[in-house]
DNA sequence: CGGCGTTTTGAGAGAGCTCAACATCGGTGG
DNA sequence: CCACCGATGTTGAGCTCTCTCAAAACGCCG
């Protein structure tokens, strides 16, 4: 996140793959791809929500994953030869899919592609283990503290928000009253200072 | 985890790189590397604990993760010139160093290491993704849930606990008294059934 | 038999969630 | 230009649920 927040995404694809990207739109409740069915290859989202779900034997729907502009679905499924889940759009989606063919035809010819793709896969590791991490920290504002502090600039202490509050609440796992709240109290103790979109940190403590 | 839980987790590395593997032992607040040092290699911690840790220039400690047996640390770090974080040991551990060089020899002269690494990467993201999903689930009972159902075996309905239910309980992100609690209150209501070292999800329902 | 860690059950308190009302800010259209 | 509307942002109050602290039963191993 931290990492590949800015700028494109998909930077580490080569033209020759992305070029070879088709578009394709979805309505609600549309499968992208179902459960045993043959894997076409890498999926972007470009616009809307994609969820990926597992059907029990019970009927029961648990969702493995929602995906929303700029993820990227099915990594894992490009290396396998069926999906192990459904792909249904939840909203009016767009989605680009670069063809397996193409993927590793680059990887195979340029070694340097097949890098970037892995330190792209690395790094979104290390950006969810991050996040897991951070949900273990049960107290609303220490886990403020600790996105503030990592999402940190090159100043250490300003932190450019990307979106909404609200969006932002959702990233951390906290419902959006309690993020205002937590922001609020952070304010009132000058622990942090609200500026327009951006958010900074005051003065070391401890 | 459900594709990587079971067998090695280092199945994918070439003999080529696994023999290059190079052990090294630590001690509680031992350093395995610091910030902006040069990156060796891909490490495996083979025993004991390894937390990666940011400074802030506050002086506060962030934690990004805690490596414990079988964890790969620093997968994005081996693609980046020095490290982005300090990894110290909190107990006594074993890791293990596979070299930049074996690795990336490996990955260009045998496109297929490449592939099984990028594959296991990818299982890796997929597996995160649906544990940071999990955690967006409130209720106890629904996150367990959630957890037996994607962990069920071939039958679909049984589950087998790797390690104690202390463990799973961390993984869940529950105390083990609320998971303790849940499972006691899942069985009172004859939705599972508990055996040993296993819980069957009783039948469907809905 | 005597620890030690896991598994259970109990009770209380706190923190965040939910529901609800309201303010604010852009954008839209009359 | 202003009224309207929807989404974001903000604050209030109650409630539920999990966490924490405690204590005890259980199982395993030396």
């Amino acid at each position: 996140m931290q990492d590949s927040g800015q700028g494109q995404r998909g930077d580490w694809l080569p033209p020759s793959v992305r070029d070879a990207g088709v578009n394709r739109a979805l309505g609600p409740g549309d499968f992208l791809f179902r459960v045993d069915t043959p894997t076409a290859g890498l999926f972007e989202v470009i616009k809307g929500r994609i969820k990926l779900v597992r059907i029990a034997p019970s009927g029961r729907e648990t969702i493995l994953y929602t995906a929303s502009a700029g993820d990227f679905v099915a990594e894992a499924s490009s290396f396998s030869p069926t999906y192990h889940c459904d792909a249904v759009a939840t909203t009016d989606s767009v989605v680009r899919l670069y063809p397996k063919r193409s993927l590793f035809a680059a990887f195979r010819e340029n070694p340097e592609a097949a890098q970037a793709f892995m330190g792209m896969l690395a790094r979104e590791v290390m950006s969810l283990r991050t996040r897991l991490e951070q949900r273990n920290i049960h107290a609303a504002r220490d886990r403020v503290r600790h996105y503030l502090t990592l999402n940190a600039g090159a100043d250490g202490r300003t932190v450019i928000l990307s979106g909404t509050l609200k969006d932002l609440a959702g990233e951390l796992g906290l419902s959006h009253e309690a993020l205002y709240r937590t922001l609020a109290d952070m304010a009132a103790d000058a622990e942090i200072e609200r500026l327009d979109g951006k958010i900074r940190l005051k003065s070391p403590d401890v």
